[in-house]
DNA sequence: TACATACAC
DNA sequence: GATGGTGTATGTA
């Protein structure tokens, strides 16, 4: 394992970012090692590639992309619409002075979302809240509160789905649409009276910054807000909308954002996969439209950096930087030993990237794998939690045993009966991960708690007895080929959320003012 | 089948 | 001082 030598003190001040020596860091390094190492060895087997070889390989590439490029659908309009640092845009509806300090959700260990204040000082989500009070001492922290995410996730999605009934929500926060067949039936654009919020108090939206110069102000005043005690502005609008699909998503962001006061970002694209990318370009509450036309697609998708793409996160973005590909055009120079440098499906999804399309519809559409005995064979459920490491094996043990039953509970809640399959997670206090499990001879019924609890206990002193007696930092407990209750007992609903295609309820064709209608938030705070 | 790695959110 | 939890897909042997 890679050491670095001992610090050698030259200046009394501490350096700015020391390395900082722990467990957590040698895991790390010892992983930008392992990719190094690895590839150190793609290039020595690159450089022996005969020229026959890589003009096959270019070859396959250059007809793979071409393939790809035949399902292009320039006229599709494909949405993806994602709420601004979500967790913390809620949380500052609840307490609206945050909209102004640093302020991120999370824990000390973990930041999920951060605001834009705190952004500035590098605080980020994903980063652990420590680190983060480095960067911010001033940062305030505060714990997640799901069910309020929840209820301001519904708002959302019932804004969305009036413009798309099928859209589909990817987590809280984001979803996709399809619009494409909307766009064409409102010649003159649309029109929504609206109210728009300026001055001390933040707490609604629109703000006035939204409106612009198409848009007519009726009449303005100045309030008290009885959230914050601020002072606020108010501009009675009507917010003219262009009859284009720019006009119909800045109307959607519109919409959004007077009934969950919540900000939105969209990217529009001639395929989802493209629409998710071009949504994080003009973040926060903004909106970008890459047009469906070939040339415009090339050109944007070779000058953006592999690693905005999904799929491609910090290991393969880390990995093909090392061959010097950050670009998708600097991608497209190493066409003839892309094959010796990923693997086969990520191969597949970088030619995806270049076509600029989504991966092919699932054959097996809206289906699950579920077979005719009931079982979800993939479908995994399952509970882990990291605490202080100890290698106490009573501690152990009688922690995985309250996971297994813990993991029982959440199976229950999924409406699971039985399970055929157990995985055991360890994490050593080195952070290297391992798993282990157990297949059953029959469907293990969710009532057989003992026999759940023993089978993890054992897999663990299984694995303890293997390894010698090491720290251990986290365990966990996994459930696999699910037995599933009847599906009428369990299914809540949620594709009846979905309601009746109407464009945007209030939003009519361009034609003057209706009475102002109530811009108040959808979101219930208790 | 059993385990490890990568990724999204 | 200290770096998450849940679930899916894929690679390898």
């Amino acid at each position: 394992m890679f050491k670095p030598p001992p610090a050698v003190k030259v200046s009394p001040s501490r350096p700015m970012e020391p390395p900082g020596s722990s467990l957590f860091n040698d895991h790390a390094a010892d992983k930008r090692e392992r990719l190094k190492s690895n590839v150190g060895y793609v290039k020595s087997m690159i450089s022996r590639a005969t020229p026959a070889q890589q003009a096959k390989n270019e070859k396959e590439f250059n007809d793979v992309v071409a393939d790809y490029k035949t399902l292009r659908n320039l006229k599709d309009y494909c949405v993806h619409v994602d709420l601004d640092a979500f967790y913390a845009q809620v949380e500052c509806l609840r307490e609206p002075k945050y909209t102004r300090l640093p302020m991120a959700v999370g824990g000390d260990s973990m930041l999920s979302t951060a605001n834009y204040p705190a952004r500035k000082f590098g605080v980020k989500s994903g980063m652990p809240g420590f680190q983060a009070k480095k960067l911010c001492p001033q940062l305030v922290i505060l714990p997640c509160d799901f069910k309020l995410y929840h209820k301001a996730s519904w708002s959302f999605h019932q804004v969305l789905s009036k413009f798309d009934p099928d859209v589909r929500m990817a987590g809280l926060d984001e979803a996709y649409l399809n619009l494409s067949n909307f766009v064409a039936d409102a010649p003159d654009g649309y029109s929504m009276n609206t109210v728009a919020y300026d001055g001390e108090c933040q707490c609604n939206r629109p703000r006035k910054d939204d409106i612009t110069e198409d848009d007519e102000v009726i009449s303005s005043g100045d309030i008290t807000c009885t959230i914050c005690g601020m002072a606020q502005l108010y501009f009675n609008c009507t917010m003219n909308f262009s009859p284009g699909i720019d006009g119909m998503i800045r109307m959607l962001r519109m919409e959004v954002a007077m009934r969950t006061n919540l900000s939105c970002s969209a990217g529009i694209a001639s395929s989802y996969y493209l629409a998710k990318v071009c949504s994080d370009i003009n973040k926060p509450n903004g909106q970008f439209i890459l047009p469906g036309d070939n040339d415009a697609l090339d050109t944007f998708i070779l000058s953006s950096p592999l690693k905005l793409f999904p799929g491609i996160g910090p290991t393969s973005s880390n990995s093909l930087a090392e061959f010097g590909i950050k670009t998708v055009a600097d991608l497209l120079n190493h066409k003839k030993n892309l094959r010796f440098m990923v693997s086969n499906s990520q191969y597949y999804l970088l030619t995806r990237i270049v076509a600029g399309v989504d991966c092919p519809p699932d054959e097996t559409e809206e289906s699950t794998n579920e077979t005719d005995n009931g079982i979800d064979s993939g479908k995994t459920v399952g509970t882990e939690s990291t605490f202080t490491p100890t290698s106490n094996q009573a501690e152990l043990v009688s922690l995985i045993r309250s996971f297994a039953k813990s993991a029982i509970e959440s199976a229950k809640g999924d409406g699971v009966t039985s399970v055929g399959i157990l995985f055991v997670k360890v994490k050593l206090g080195s952070y290297d991960v391992h798993t282990c499990s157990q297949k059953f001879n029959e469907q293990v019924p969710l009532t057989n708690v003992e026999l759940l609890q023993n089978v993890s206990e054992t897999l663990l002193t299984k694995f303890i007895a293997k390894q010698g007696k090491k720290d251990i930092r986290l365990l966990g407990v996994r459930y696999g080929e699910l037995g599933m209750a009847p599906l009428s007992k369990v299914q809540t609903g949620l594709k009846s959320f979905l309601n009746k295609p109407t464009v945007g309820g209030r939003c009519v064709k361009r034609r003057k003012l209706e009475e102002n209608t109530d811009p108040v938030t959808v979101i219930d705070l208790e």
